[in-house]
DNA sequence: CGCGTTTGACCAGCGC
DNA sequence: GCGCTGGTCAAACGCG
């Protein structure tokens, strides 16, 4: 096993390419061959002969992690069905369950604390609010891990339990409650967590638990939409920023290409860096959609992973030292 | 000038 | 009742 031969297989990839014997096995320098071609013929064969063997086996092994791979996108793609399934019926419930509460009567005021009767109080203008009730039998809890080409997303969303002590009774139940957490560059102080909607922050404070300051945001895409995001860093490691959504949004997704300068091009910039939307209120008329397009979705996602896994370093580093510690094992000792 | 962010103050719930 | 704490308000400020 020479060097240059291994130092070839540290270009290996998923789509590794075994078609070029030809080229790497390609004699030495013709005056060379002259020289030592009847000489060498036989020996050369025999390592001709074992070096394709091993070509083949290298195919094979390549073969068989594309099909692993193959295997393993085509379940994440299944699960992750699975999952907007559930998702959807968990939704469907819980609408179901915010009409029959809601014909009783009494709407919750959008103010927790106060009764003020502010510019921003938009309780007048939305008397149905969009928030669908949390189920209240038993928690839901979804969590979705997504590699894209920069931050590690991890959405999870809850419907839980009064967490909160301050939260009534009534708010919680009319409040679903997500998590987002984003791995995000330590160097960047800003609490902004790129989730593709609009967010206008109206306040900030420092916690007891956490020294990092956790900011307060407000959906300012629709001024009757009631969603609220609180972003903090997480405590334990400070690259991860816990953004943590409240309400559902009653609008959908904002164009993702808006107009340039303005600062809200890093929201929209932010866009391209997160493949899951944050956890949407899924009303019928978007569920319905959802469905239609979840195959595409999932097709689309998994193409993404594929994408990812193969422009990930560390991956192909990994694929790699695996593929060339399972040559070395196969590969005739000749060292 | 309009819009978004910052930041100190205020409010309300909770525990003691 | 008092203090602590989280959540919110709104004036001041900055930026395009």
């Amino acid at each position: 096993m020479d060097e240059q031969w291994m130092m070839g297989q540290t270009s290996l990839s998923l789509g590794l390419n075994i078609a070029r014997p030809k080229a790497r096995l390609g004699a030495p320098p013709a005056t060379k061959v002259l020289v030592e071609e009847d000489f060498m013929s036989s020996r050369k064969n025999h390592e001709v002969e074992a070096l394709e063997a091993e070509l083949r086996r290298v195919g094979e092994e390549n073969r068989r992690l594309s099909d692993m791979l193959r295997a393993l996108v085509a379940k994440y793609s299944d699960l992750q069905g699975k999952v907007s399934g559930m998702m959807a019926a968990a939704s469907a419930a819980n609408n179901h369950q915010t009409l029959s509460t809601s014909e009783g009567g009494s709407a919750a005021s959008p103010s927790r604390k106060r009764a003020r009767s502010d510019s921003l109080d938009t309780a007048g203008r939305n008397p149905s609010p969009p928030l669908a009730a949390a189920g209240s039998g038993g928690g839901f809890a979804v969590s979705v891990n997504v590699g894209p080409d920069r931050d590690q997303v991890e959405c999870t969303s809850v419907h839980e339990p009064c967490s909160s002590k301050r939260v009534r009774a009534d708010e919680c139940k009319a409040s679903r409650v997500s998590k987002l957490y984003v791995h995000a560059d330590p160097s960047d102080l800003s609490l902004v967590v790129k989730d593709g909607y609009q967010w206008r922050k109206y306040g900030q404070k420092v916690t007891k638990d956490n020294p990092c300051p956790r900011a307060y945001f407000r959906c300012s895409f629709a001024p009757s939409c009631q969603v609220k995001k609180k972003v903090q860093r997480s405590a334990e490691d400070k690259t991860v920023l816990v953004a943590t959504y409240e309400g559902e949004h009653n609008h959908a997704q904002p164009p993702k290409l808006q107009g340039t300068g303005s600062r809200k091009s890093a929201e929209a910039a932010a866009v391209r860096a997160s493949p899951a939307p944050p956890p949407v209120q899924q009303q019928p008329r978007q569920q319905s959609t959802a469905e239609a397009g979840s195959a595409a979705d999932r097709k689309n996602l998994a193409e993404q992973m594929a994408a990812t896994l193969t422009m990930d370093p560390g991956f192909k580093a990994a694929l790699v030292s695996a593929l060339s510690g399972r040559i070395l094992e196969l590969s005739p000792s000749d060292s």
